[in-house]
DNA sequence: TGTTTGACCACGG
DNA sequence: GCCGTGGCCAAAC
């Protein structure tokens, strides 16, 4: 029984399958949200994450809301795909009112959130 | 085993 | 308001 103590991108998955359709979240949200201290680490995960089944990594962009992890999908357009099939419109690889869509992972997790399997 | 990189962010000038 | 630098942790070479 000994379960493998969850790592930077057990808690990246978990945090970004937490994120509710249409709503997007930035990769230093979650560094901050997990205490991680190193937002590169999340978007390192992601890049992982495709190995991951539900991980819905479209959802996560940069502060700038920028899809700047587009280029690591199977397809440049496919990120914009997905986030516009969720209701969330994307101006040149932007996303649009993209601090309205913003989502904290503590306002619906909660600070005292923890992964659980 | 040490160095480099990586879907970044915050800060300073 | 834009550009440059540092920092952060972990995996790959």
């Amino acid at each position: 029984m000994n379960k493998a103590q969850p790592t930077y991108f057990d808690l990246v998955y978990a945090v970004v399958k937490a994120v509710p359709k249409g709503r997007i979240t930035t990769y230093g949200a979650i560094a901050d949200f997990l205490a991680l201290g190193a937002s590169r680490m999340v978007g390192w995960a992601l890049n992982h994450s495709f190995a991951q089944d539900g991980v819905p990594a479209h959802r996560v962009v940069n502060r700038k809301g920028e899809l700047s992890g587009r280029h690591h999908f199977p397809t440049p357009t496919l990120m914009q795909e997905l986030l516009e099939a969720e209701g969330v419109e994307i101006k040149e690889d932007k996303v649009v009112q993209f601090k309205s869509l913003f989502w904290h992972p503590v306002e619906d997790l909660g600070e005292d959130w923890e992964y659980k399997d």
